[in-house]
RNA sequence: GCGAGAGUGGCGGAACUGGCAGACGCACUGGACUUAGGAUCCAGCCCGCAUUGUCGGAUAGGGGUUCGACUCCCCUCUCUCGCACCA
């Protein structure tokens, strides 16, 4: 009998796979369409149990969608621009392209190696020009449109590097290259996707995605943040200047007693310009802009502002109010200025009260009345309008549209809608990303470069500069052009984009990776698109989606698209967790310089910290390439998937990955050891009378099947469909350990059983699979085999274990015909001893039936 | 801080729609087979017990709704993810 030996059936059923090219697809209009797709991995060197469990679980749903006749898209590709290959090429002294496709060539090959049903001819790499030329093409079509524009924003700057740091590579407000040197706000001009344009509809269509996460829709909800309020507008005391304020509390407008700028606001500077009050000011500002805003806008920071020195009219009760500069006031929300409350809004009460303001009381209560000297805090409940004219006694919540009215019969406001959501700012000051494709001419301005000048290629003869600069500003062979209109000199854009715009496409470019004429084949992207099942990491849940949704709205506005969301059913998988080794002297260690508890360089005894996310700065990270080595793929993809349902965490076991082990090797043992009787058997035909351990196990056999169907199909909970499986196996080992001798008929059984394990296990352990399969003496390959279906009627018992009930606490339990009726069943229940015993003297009140399930007995 | 989730034996998890809490697996314990075992097979395995029982308790903690709550509601605690230039 042949031992199981993993590293020789996977490369032998890989190699069948690619030679047959099963999993290479063509639009077939016959065929129902399913495209599968798992986020796209960044190329940052080998495979991590994070892509593996991703593409475990894409591999399972993409096999069995095989086999039940689906015609599968199932792609990959690399999102391979981005900041690592920078860091990486600085620290190596390579070339982030050289490094980036290297690191593509190797995970490939482990990615091939875990036997993933891939279409590996429509791989993509974002770097490659056929991919980014498109993508500034697309870029071109939004600036006509409007959709790309170009604004002021702050960067974090550090001085020693002169480079722009992305807030990851800030720490504690210092660069991370520079711990001690403090990082600061730089004003620069950057490119901006007018994402808002869309927020209505991203919001609405957030009802429209019923195969989406409740918990993702409500955090995109929460994102694009709609609130409905009012602008009102305050004129600044001697000045043409009128401010504008976003709020959503109007009702409140007649208690508003001061007003407070962002500190970014740029009327902040222009106000107090020249003033006695503009130094204090400007130092306010440059202070306050150090903190990161949501650290400033936190409920425990303490509200700071300074006075301006100026004041503007309340419009309602057109007194005049000073103006300040606060911490609290978001620059990017609203207006960038608030009126400020202090009555009814506890921010603005703490304000007021600092630096001590003028209070007015507007809304009270309905039971009582309120006076600004004894409040300790504002009153933000629901009441009755006073000190605000002839609103007075007005319910609040109803004032809210009168008060926007009149401000609108005056011109000083008007109702609104608002959004958190920010315009999405792509600008990059990097190398390693896609040009975008803009001219500078000092003549005629900003522009784009023509279309038949595209792609702008990125130059790759190029490194970058001292402290990872990009080296394209410095690169006149680059930036130094012609303006297309006048001819004159030019220079180009030199900032790259966001790495986020590359992977919000990517999907459509799968449909025909290979088209030269446009972005998309619009028969191919029509026929393949939406995804119908797109699986990812949580941590997804908001931006990338975000965005994918946003650019695929845009793409179907400009017509290449017919769809209007690209993902209809989405699958957030949870992170793959293991506990953290610590040496008091070497910091973290990785799993392998541990040795029985103790630190393998100095001896020391280690503290184990709690299961965290693996990553390379916890060094909590197994290494999957060891365990294929070690066990073979199929064991690694089933301990993914049996460890715990997708969407939560996983925690991660070498034990259990043992247990995965074991548990193939008994199926392989079950088949190898009765491979004469197997082979030679007819699966069972379901009429023939079988014995009551046989129809036990026949019926197993369809429980199996509708539980591992029902499972994968419904929720993907491979876990307890692999449980299934094994209680499967369980049941035949124990019917063949038991039995002295087994007849034709009961080998016919087995082998239905056994039959139908094989194939339900195939989506999760392919190679093991097709080997048995082919054992079994069938014809090769799994993938072509359909998926079984269960008969009704062999599920069915004939009777039932039901559970006794005395007052909500089980008692007695009784095995009755499931054709019983509910009558019957209480009246059994009622004559039982133990039952009788419990009911005692006391009087029954009402006897609950749930069939098939329990009996509960009230007294 | 804000937004969103999660919390069940020694461990991963199961209980899908409010109906027997702990399926399946790991670890552990005992036994069988064996020259040997990190193989295999069998059995046990939430806690408690001065009533070993079809007993009592137990699903982060506290309260509520219900004949019945891991499941629904309220409060508290802990952990995880996201917070716009990481991907």
């Amino acid at each position: 009998m042949k031992k199981y030996d993993p590293q020789a059936v996977e490369v032998r059923w890989q190699s069948f796979w690619e030679e047959e090219g099963y999993f290479e697809v063509t639009e077939d209009k016959t065929r129902k369409k399913y495209y599968l797709l798992e986020m796209f991995p960044y190329p940052s060197g080998k495979i991590h149990m994070g892509h593996v469990r991703n593409y475990a679980i894409g591999d399972v749903v993409a096999r069995y969608k095989w086999m039940r006749g689906f015609n599968v898209l199932h792609p990959m590709g690399w999102d391979a621009f981005g900041m690592p290959a920078e860091n990486a090429a600085i620290e190596n002294n390579t070339h982030p392209a050289k490094w980036t496709y290297e690191n593509i060539d190797y995970m490939r090959a482990q990615l091939q190696r875990m036997g993933f049903s891939y279409d590996w001819d429509r791989e993509l790499a974002t770097c490659r020009p056929e991919y980014y030329r498109w993508e500034q093409l697309v870029f071109l079509k939004m600036f006509n449109e409007g959709l790309a524009y170009r604004k002021k924003t702050y960067v974090n700057w550090c001085g020693l590097c002169q480079t722009v740091l992305a807030n990851e590579q800030v720490v504690d407000g210092c660069c991370w290259r520079h711990l001690d040197q403090e990082v600061v706000l730089k004003e620069m001009d950057s490119w901006f996707l007018k994402i808002t344009d869309y927020a209505k509809e991203l919001l609405e269509y957030c009802d429209k995605l019923p195969g989406w996460p409740e918990k993702v829709l409500t955090m995109q909800r929460n994102w694009i943040g709609e609130s409905h309020g009012a602008i009102i507008r305050f004129p600044v005391i001697d000045s043409d200047h009128v401010i504008e304020v976003f709020t959503t509390r109007q009702d409140t407008v007649f208690g508003a007693t001061f007003l407070c700028f962002a500190p970014e606001h740029p009327l902040v500077h222009e106000l107090t310009e020249g003033s006695d009050r503009a130094k204090e000011v400007a130092e306010f500002v440059e202070r306050t802009l150090k903190v990161e805003a949501f650290l400033r806008t936190a409920d425990f920071t303490v509200k700071e502002g300074v006075f301006t020195g100026r004041y503007c009219l309340n419009p309602a009760t057109e007194e005049e109010i000073p103006i300040y500069v606060a911490n609290f006031v978001l620059y990017e929300y609203g207006t960038g200025a608030i009126m400020a409350v202090p009555t009814h809004d506890q921010r603005d009460f703490e304000f007021a009260k600092k630096y001590g303001l003028s209070l007015r009381v507007v809304i009270k209560p309905e039971d009582r009345d309120l006076t600004e000297e004894e409040m300790a805090e504002a009153y933000v409940d629901e009441g009755v309008l006073v000190n605000s004219g002839q609103f007075n006694g007005t319910r609040n919540m109803e004032a809210l549209d009168k008060i926007a009215d009149y401000l609108e019969s005056k011109g000083m406001g008007h109702k609104t809608v608002n959004f958190r959501l920010k315009d999405w700012g792509i600008s990059r000051q990097r190398y390693w990303g896609a040009p975008i494709p803009i001219l500078y001419c000092a003549k005629c301005g900003v522009g784009p470069v023509p279309e038949d000048q595209l792609p702008v290629l990125l130059p790759l003869d190029l490194d970058l500069k001292e402290g990872g600069r990009s080296p394209l500003p410095h690169e006149a062979s680059f930036y130094e052009t012609k303006c297309p209109h006048c001819g004159g000199p030019a220079t180009r854009e030199t900032d790259t984009m966001d790495t986020f715009v590359e992977s919000s496409w990517y999907f459509d470019r799968f449909t025909s990776p290979r088209y030269e004429n446009g972005p998309f084949d619009t028969e191919k992207i029509a026929y393949w698109m939406p995804v119908d099942q797109y699986i990812g990491g949580i941590e997804h849940a908001i931006m990338h989606l975000l965005y994918s949704r946003f650019y695929t709205k845009v793409l179907r506005d400009m017509g290449y698209l017919e769809v209007d969301e690209p993902f209809t059913n989405l699958l957030t998988q949870g992170m793959v967790c293991k506990e953290t080794f610590r040496c008091r002297q070497h910091g973290y260690l990785f799993p392998e310089e541990v040795k029985e508890g103790r630190c393998m360089q100095c001896g020391k005894g280690i503290e184990t910290g709690s299961s965290v996310k693996m990553s390379k700065s916890t060094k909590n990270i197994v290494d999957p390439q060891k365990l294929i080595d070690r066990y073979g793929a199929d064991t690694v993809r089933m301990f993914c998937l049996f460890a715990s349902p997708p969407e939560r965490d996983l925690e991660w076991s070498d034990e259990g990955v043992e247990g995965a082990w074991r548990f193939l090797n008994r199926v392989w043992r079950l088949v190898t050891e009765n491979r004469e009787h197997l082979s030679n058997a007819k699966p069972y035909d379901g009429i023939l009378p079988l014995s009551p351990d046989l129809k036990d196990i026949h019926r197993k056999t369809h429980q199996t099947i509708k539980k591992v169907t029902d499972d994968i199909e419904d929720r993907f909970h491979f876990n307890t469909a692999i449980s299934a499986i094994m209680e499967l196996l369980n049941k035949i080992n124990q019917f063949l350990n038991n039995s002295a001798e087994i007849s034709e008929v009961a080998w016919s059984a087995i082998k239905e059983a056994v039959d139908t394990m094989v194939i339900l296990l195939h989506p999760v352990v392919p190679h093991i699979t097709d080997e048995l399969w082919e054992m079994l003496g069938h014809p090769q390959g799994l993938t072509t085999v359909s998926w079984p279906t269960y008969r009704e009627e062999a599920l069915e018992e004939e009777s039932r274990l039901v559970v006794i009930q005395v007052n909500g606490k089980v008692r007695s339990r009784m095995e009755i015909p499931v054709s019983l009726a509910e009558k019957e069943i209480q009246d059994q229940a009622l004559r039982d001893k133990r039952v009788q015993s419990f009911i005692g003297d006391k009087e029954v009140k009402r006897v609950i039936v749930v069939q098939k399930k329990l009996v509960n007995v009230v007294v």
